[in-house]
DNA sequence: AGGCTTGCTTACGGGTGTAAGCCTGTCAAC
DNA sequence: GTTGACAGGCTTACACCCGTAAGCAAGCCT
């Protein structure tokens, strides 16, 4: 018997998604054509049209894809600090992963199905915590301001190692006068240098007082 | 005498720069090609690698020039808010002007000149009043993450009439079936349809909760 | 056996960045 | 003045990449 050739699942939509995905976390928003993401699926790019209608559609897909990929607030937790704080987590961890999306977002127009469920349930859970609807909507509106600024200006600074901190550092620190930028210098010198510096924490660190305070004005 | 013919300024580096803008104010940051760049200025493409090198060069000038539009803070203040509340109004002011300039920021990995002026003049403020190093930093980050975020979903509901709101929430509450999302649907019903939605206000309950509550952990 | 789904081929009309070389108006030195 | 150099802008051309319309071919299910 033929040893089962390849086995050649059929396309789908959710397929092409997936692919689309893998392809712009590898070259960004701008990488994402019909061409290249057939080519992800080993197939050529008008077989695509098939399963999506047009590329919007599939930049619209791909950004519920993403959203889908956040997990959703526990609604069971005692402090909603908890569950606010561990999908605010999730949210900067996939949002960090696909680092595109977040600018992809604002063309789109259309939210899909995930987003609006993830809005409900964030929304769902500050309600039942005894926000009133106004402070529950500035609620919303700081969080994810400041989760989606924090994923932006951690792209901005991919510094993973330390040594790539230094290299940077260095490069600004050579090609501008100190005296110039004194307190600039001052922070890189003293403070982004030094080794121990953690994305997380230092997300952790603006997101508690963010619902420290507003834990303080609650209803 | 002939009436003075058309000014007829010479390109330079700065028009350039200023057309690009204008490119991009209108189209996005993709609008911004050498040809509509040179077309702006009432010029062939080629003419513009005579002030610049190449496009990079094009968009890493562009953000500064963004930047530059941002008014600095003003380190006299008694108050240290106020200077950061004042530059961080302004801040909003320009990148919603320019909304492609912020995602534009990420891919520019080199500073201009205004971006670090900037930088070194907030940090300047927030030493002068006190802040340690470290709390500085964390300052910087959450501030710049919110003012940042903050733009990026105003970009994402860029509703200036009631009337566009309630065409777009109309929408989606006919897309969906109320009883799956019911806390959206409550505040789209109960608050983002009652007129009097202020981008500015919200900006601004946001950017002083984040202010007070680092007031309170100065020195 | 027939139809329907799925993917492929070909093709069109556009957009992109930029290398190479030409043409012309301006201005300084003789 | 006349001449010469040179900068600034233009023309042409190359070698891509893009989204997608139209129609064809093969495999699966009934």
């Amino acid at each position: 018997m033929p040893p089962s050739p390849p086995p050649r699942r059929p396309l789908s939509r959710e397929r092409v998604l997936d692919a689309a995905v893998r392809v712009a976390d590898r070259g960004g928003v701008d990488a994402i054509s019909m061409r290249k993401v057939a080519q992800e699926l080993g197939v050529e790019a008008m077989s695509l049209y098939r399963h999506v209608p047009n590329k919007d559609a599939v930049l619209d897909g791909v950004v519920d894809v993403v959203f889908a990929a956040i997990e959703l607030p526990d609604a069971g937790r005692e402090d909603w600090r908890d569950a606010i704080r561990a999908r605010a987590n999730s949210a900067r961890a996939v949002l960090s992963r696909h680092s595109w999306a977040l600018g992809l977002m604002d063309s789109r127009r259309n939210p899909g199905p995930a987003t609006l469920r993830h809005h409900d349930a964030v929304l769902g859970v500050l309600r039942e915590a005894g926000f009133g609807l106004r402070t529950a909507a500035h609620a919303v509106s700081l969080i994810d301001s400041y989760v989606g600024g924090y994923v932006l200006q951690e792209q901005n600074l991919p510094l993973t190692s330390t040594d790539e901190v230094a290299e940077v550092a260095d490069g600004i620190l050579a090609a501008l006068p100190a005296d110039e930028f004194p307190y600039l210098t001052e922070m890189i010198v003293e403070h982004a240098l030094k080794p121990g510096y953690d994305h997380t924490a230092e997300f952790a660190y603006g997101l508690d007082l963010i619902l420290d305070a507003l834990e303080a004005r609650r209803g």
